[in-house]
DNA sequence: AGACTATATTAGAATATTCTAATATACTTA
DNA sequence: TAAGTATATTAGAATATTCTAATATAGTCT
């Protein structure tokens, strides 16, 4: 097997290694996805505006940005990943946009967070 | 109140945004370590490498190098923050060093990786 | 001791992140 | 329509991340 690693130890477990490639070969996808949303959770102004957002049903950005003490800029810009990243949800209200947790994402974002 | 942001709407709900603060406040401390965690995860290296530990007790750096066609070095270097985040032990046995998920960090991991 | 093996560290390039400041967009109201 | 309000976007600076390549460190074995 070729290996891009330095070193050619005796004692490789092969079966290790192709047992390890198999368990990952099948959540490959899956597991792409869930670092995308622990890079998301991995800012903690993101991960408290998501926190928030299990406690309260919705908020728009001046809230958010009396609450976390920010400019509307960077909390704007947050938002907008967040909903990209398809954890949150917006809504317009006349001028104001709510924000909230995307339904199908409570369940696993509140495990996630809260354990 | 001063307000960073642009806005200074009159629906603003206080009790919104003082109720929003103190439950940020009581968990500030807990919710900055989490966002380490999660950004630890949030590649998809580190995620793959901290998924294999749920599932192998053990593995050296030359095991995941494999595993993951990866050089040593980038390896190497993951399993540092890893371990400087306090989600992996690591222990030397002869030429060989041992990493391996760090007992009290078992059920939270696999709690945010496995949901 | 000397050669070898496994791992760690370092410098540095390419890229990504996150803020500020300025400006644009979208809606409301007089 | 014009002024005002809430939000979004952009450019850019400062910083952080992640790899490669080279080298250093630590243990093994003859």
């Amino acid at each position: 097997m070729d290996s891009l690693n330095s070193c050619c130890r005796v004692e490789i477990d092969n079966s290790l290694i192709s047992n390890a490639q198999n368990l990952l070969k099948n959540e490959e996808i899956l597991l792409d996805e869930k670092s995308k949303i622990f890079l998301l959770l991995g800012n903690s102004v993101r991960l408290k505006i998501v926190k928030l957002f299990l406690h309260f049903e919705k908020m728009c950005v001046c809230d958010l940005s009396d609450v976390l003490k920010m400019k509307q800029s960077p909390i704007s810009q947050h938002l907008r990943k967040l909903k990209d990243g398809a954890i949150l949800d917006s809504k317009r209200d006349g001028m104001t946009v709510f924000y909230s947790l995307r339904g199908e994402m409570k369940e696993s974002i509140s495990k996630i967070i809260e354990g």
